[in-house]
DNA sequence: GGACGCGTTGAACGGGTGTTTAATCTGTGT
DNA sequence: ACACAGATTAAACACCCGTTCAACGCGTCC
C-alpha cells in the first residue's frame, strides 16, 4: 500500500496527474484493480499522495530555513536529490491547482508574513503599509515565478537533471532579486505617492479576506 | 471555419485544452469529423487557435501601453469584456506550457528589457547590474504570479465574473509592488554586498543564453 | 478442518477520446 | 443538364480511461 502510494507520487511528479492508473500500478508491481480497491478511486489515491506530501513538507519545514516564499525551502529540497520528485510533485500540484496547492500557497503567505514581522522587529526589513498584502504579493510572485519556470522548462525534464535545472533557476534570479530588495527599481517616489493620493490607506479597518 | 476556430478558443479558454472535440463541434454547430477535416487534427486546431491569439496579442500590443511584464496589457484586455476569453485562453496556455506560452514569455521578457532601457534613459528607473537578468526576473515574477492566481482562483470562474476578479487581483498587488519598486524591502545593503563578494560580476562577457 | 477475511488478479464494462471512412448534400462552372 | 469539388454528416474504429465483479490464493482463528 505504501509502495503503491510512493509509485503514484513518482509517476504523478514525472507525468502529471493525467497519467493512467495502469501505469502507476505497473510501477508498483500490482494491478489497477488493487489500486482502486485500496484507495477507493483515483481521486482517493491522489488525496493520499497529497496528504503525504503535505505532511512531508510540514516536517521538512521545521528542519530547514525558509524565507517565507517557499523558494528557499523548495530549492534546498530540490538540491537534495532524494527530494527532487517531491518538489516536482508539488509543482505539478500547483500546475493543476487543487486543495494541496491552495493550502501550500496559504501556508507560504502566512510564513512570509511571519518572516516579514520578524525581519521588521530585527531591523533588517523596512516596514510596509500593509504587511498581509505584502506577504501575499511576495509569496505569489515567487511561487508563481517558480511555477512558470517549471511549466516552461522543467516539466519535461528528466528527474536526474531536475536538481541542476532548479539550481540554475535560483542562481539566475538571485542578483535581480537582491538588487530589487535592497535598492528598489524606481529613482523617485512619485508613482507611489500618486497612488497613495488616490487610494485610501489600505489596511482601513477591514481585516476580512483570509485567502483570496 | 472561422466559427469553428472561435468556438474552440472559447471552449479552450473556459474548460482548458483537455476538452473534447465534440464539445467544440457542438458549440460551433458542426460535427467532430468536420473539425478534424478542416484542421487535420486536434493539435492542428490548437495550433490555429494559438496562431490567432498570437496575432491578436501582437496587434493589441501596439494599441495599448504595457509595462513589459504583460500584466498591464493583460489587465487592460481583461477589463474590456470582449477580450476576457482571450486572456483566459492565454492563461490556459501558460498553464499547459506549449509553444505559445514560451513565445509569449520570451516576448514579454524582451519588452521588459526594452522598457527598462527606456526607463533608465529617462532617468526614472535605477540602472541595474544585468539588465537582461532583471528583465527576465520581472517578467517571470509578474507573469508567474498571474498564472498562479489564475490557477487557484480564476480557472473555474464564469467568464462574466472574470474581469472583476482580474481587476481585484491587480488592485491587491498595486500597493506592495509600488512599495517594493520605490523603497525596496531591506534596510541595509549587506545581503547584496555579500552576494556580490562571492559571485563574479554577472554580465561577464558571456551574452549567450537567449531564452532559458 | 472449515470458514472467514484480506490481498490480489484478470477480465469485463461503460464511456470518452481522436481519427477514419463512406456517403450525402450543396453549390458552381461548363 | 451534367460533372466535379468542397462542405458536411453519421457511423464505425481503435484505443485508453476509471471502475466493477467474480474468482482465487493464502493465512488466521475457532
Amino acid at each position: 500500500m505504501r509502495r503503491i502510494r510512493d509509485a503514484a507520487i513518482a509517476r504523478f511528479a514525472r507525468d502529471g496527474f493525467g497519467v493512467g492508473l495502469r501505469a502507476i500500478a505497473v510501477d508498483a508491481g500490482v494491478t489497477a484493480g488493487l489500486v482502486v480497491h485500496h484507495f477507493g478511486s483515483k481521486d482517493g489515491l491522489r488525496r493520499a499522495c497529497d496528504d503525504q506530501m503535505l505532511a512531508t513538507v510540514r516536517a521538512e519545514k521545521t528542519k530547514a530555513l525558509t524565507d517565507g516564499t517557499g523558494t528557499m525551502l523548495l530549492a534546498q529540497m530540490a538540491m537534495v536529490e532524494r527530494y527532487a520528485p517531491m518538489v516536482q510533485y508539488l509543482l505539478r500540484s500547483m500546475q493543476s491547482g487543487g486543495d494541496l496547492a491552495a493550502k501550500l500557497t496559504e501556508q507560504m503567505t502566512a510564513d512570509a508574513e511571519e518572516y516579514l514581522a520578524a525581519g521588521e522587529a530585527a531591523g533588517v526589513v523596512r516596514p510596509g503599509r500593509d504587511r498581509a498584502a505584502r506577504a501575499r504579493y511576495l509569496s505569489y510572485q515567487n511561487t508563481g515565478s517558480m511555477l512558470l519556470w517549471f511549466t516552461l522548462h522543467g516539466a519535461n525534464a528528466e528527474p536526474e537533471e531536475f536538481p541542476q535545472l532548479f539550481r540554475q533557476y535560483v542562481e539566475d534570479l538571485a542578483l535581480p532579486a537582491l538588487e530589487l530588495f535592497t535598492e528598489g527599481l524606481l529613482v523617485d517616489r512619485s508613482m507611489l505617492d500618486e497612488y497613495l493620493m488616490y487610494v485610501p490607506d489600505p489596511p482601513a479597518g477591514d481585516a476580512d479576506n483570509p485567502a483570496r
